[in-house]
RNA sequence: GGGGAGAUUCCCGAGUGGUCAAAGGGGGCAGACUGUAAAUCUGUUGGCUCAGCCUUCGAAGGUUCGAAUCCUUCUCUCCCCA
């Protein structure tokens, strides 16, 4: 288990450490019980989650022992931490159905045999709250003037910062603190923006129990031209197949800047140092295969190895080759032959695949120039396409230069 | 509880009775250039049965030939005081 840390550092998911020398001295010498929360806000993990998975597994490989924790009731608060506004408030039921989803995905990533790692949720513990009992145990140790200190809430008091906000930091060092009562746990880990929280559940824990836990973060993902990285056109880049699919997945990841591969290769796959900086040397299209690298490793991380295959199988079609090729992967709906015979227009074909939001975005897409159809370019709005369009049963749709979807005839 | 300011199209932000589907910027989309890259340039960006029509300017009413703009009530946010 020596030499995690550097490891951990050499692949960027170092930024911040609360005791460097000492927590390098602890992941050397013995296993260690650490944590990384998951607030289940939404119905799916995403891309911004992946590195902590990452982060995560190389500790666990390295002998370490994992909690994986849920923020069932965390998240029935929301964290203020780097919002600039106050989080809805999510009803109960959407949480822990969100929860459920989480558990299930998170469970991919890490090896949950014989107690080799943990996955809680901190409802069990924070739901049944007292509130007179928790201010009188926990909240003697929190100073207003010094939360008021940090960053986040300095900011929000700009803009607005609601109690039931300002508690989130108390609960989240109450987390710390039960893991470490009751499993040992030592570490915990986080982006950025969680410094602030995880350095409060330090203190919480020197206070109560006496002892010294530590916190590491990791640089917040972003893309080098500073844009917000992990967008993709719906939305947020969910690692659920079913909001966001393997191929257009493994497309995220072919399209990503240059200066951005080396970084999320390091990050995001598990392959040597090494290889990823040769990979990456390249200044031209060879740098392409890097992308290919990135997008077949990660996609198989998160989707398996034959959807991650299919994918990439699907891309190269699409991109590469003219004809013959396999074009599976690709995202597709089905219309009956009846209704193909008579013919669909070109518009509302487009809406049907979600490949354009509406009649009117269809339309626009059409007159630039950026429909195609069967790889002919069409600009002609009112065109209707027919079942005599299709190959082989199967009508190739095209929107702008990228994005690809097949409607299957029968 | 008292006083003040404000809520505009995805975001920021102009707009104070008609010429407003609403300036400008950001973001998105498309085109050109490329390497399924970046940067740059151009176009576009509420919906639809699209040379026209319909719905938008916190919500509901009202004044007016006509309202994002005026009046009333309500909701929410921020600031100052308690």
């Amino acid at each position: 288990m020596s030499g995690v840390f550097d490891t951990l550092k050499e692949r960027g998911f170092v930024s911040q450490c609360s005791n460097e020398e000492e927590l390098r001295k602890l992941l050397d010498s013995e296993r260690v019980t650490f944590y990384i929360g998951f607030d289940p806000t939404a119905s799916s993990l995403h891309a911004g989650h992946l590195q902590q998975l990452m982060a995560m597994a190389h500790l666990q490989r390295a002998g370490h022992r994992p909690i994986a924790l849920v923020g069932g009731g965390t998240s029935r608060i929301g964290d203020p931490s780097g919002k600039t506004e106050m989080r809805k408030i999510l009803p109960v039921e959407t949480i822990s159905a969100n929860s459920e989803l989480f558990r299930k995905q998170i469970g991919r990533f890490l090896d949950f045999s014989d107690g080799k790692a943990l996955m809680l949720d901190n409802a069990e513990w924070l739901a049944p709250l007292n509130y007179i009992d928790f201010l009188r145990e926990i909240g003697v140790h929190f100073s207003v003037n010094r939360m008021l200190s940090f960053e986040t809430y300095k900011m929000r008091l700009e803009t607005g910062l609601s109690f039931i906000e300002f508690n989130y930091q108390l609960l989240q060092s109450y987390d710390f603190l039960v893991l470490c009562q009751r499993h040992g746990c030592r570490l915990q880990m986080g982006g950025d923006d969680q410094w602030g929280n995880i350095v409060a559940g330090i203190d919480l824990i020197r206070r109560v129990e006496g002892i010294e836990a530590f916190a590491l973060t990791s640089p917040l993902v972003t893309r080098s031209d500073g844009k917000k990285m992990g967008k993709s056109e719906g939305g947020a880049l969910f690692l659920d197949p079913a909001l966001v699919s393997p191929y257009e997945f493994y497309q995220f990841w072919v399209n990503v800047p240059d200066d951005d591969v080396e970084q999320f290769l390091l990050r995001f796959t598990f392959l040597p140092v090494a290889d990823i900086r040769r990979m990456c040397s390249a200044r031209d299209q060879r740098i392409n295969d890097a992308k290919r690298a990135l997008a077949t490793e990660i996609t198989s991380l998160v989707h398996g190895a034959a959807a991650a295959k299919e994918a990439a199988e699907a891309s190269r079609a699409a991109f590469e080759t003219e004809n013959g090729a396999d074009l599976s992967g690709v995202p597709s709906i089905s219309v009956s032959r009846g209704e193909m015979e008579k013919g669909i227009p070109l518009v509302d074909l487009f809406v049907r695949t979600g490949l354009c939001a509406t009649k009117s975005d269809a339309r626009r897409l059409v007159s630039q120039g950026g429909a195609y159809v069967s790889r002919k370019n069409v600009t002609d709005v009112n065109a209707v396409v027919s079942a005599d369009a299709a190959e082989d049963g199967v009508i190739l749709l095209r929107a702008g230069k990228k994005r690809y979807f097949r409607v299957l005839v029968g």
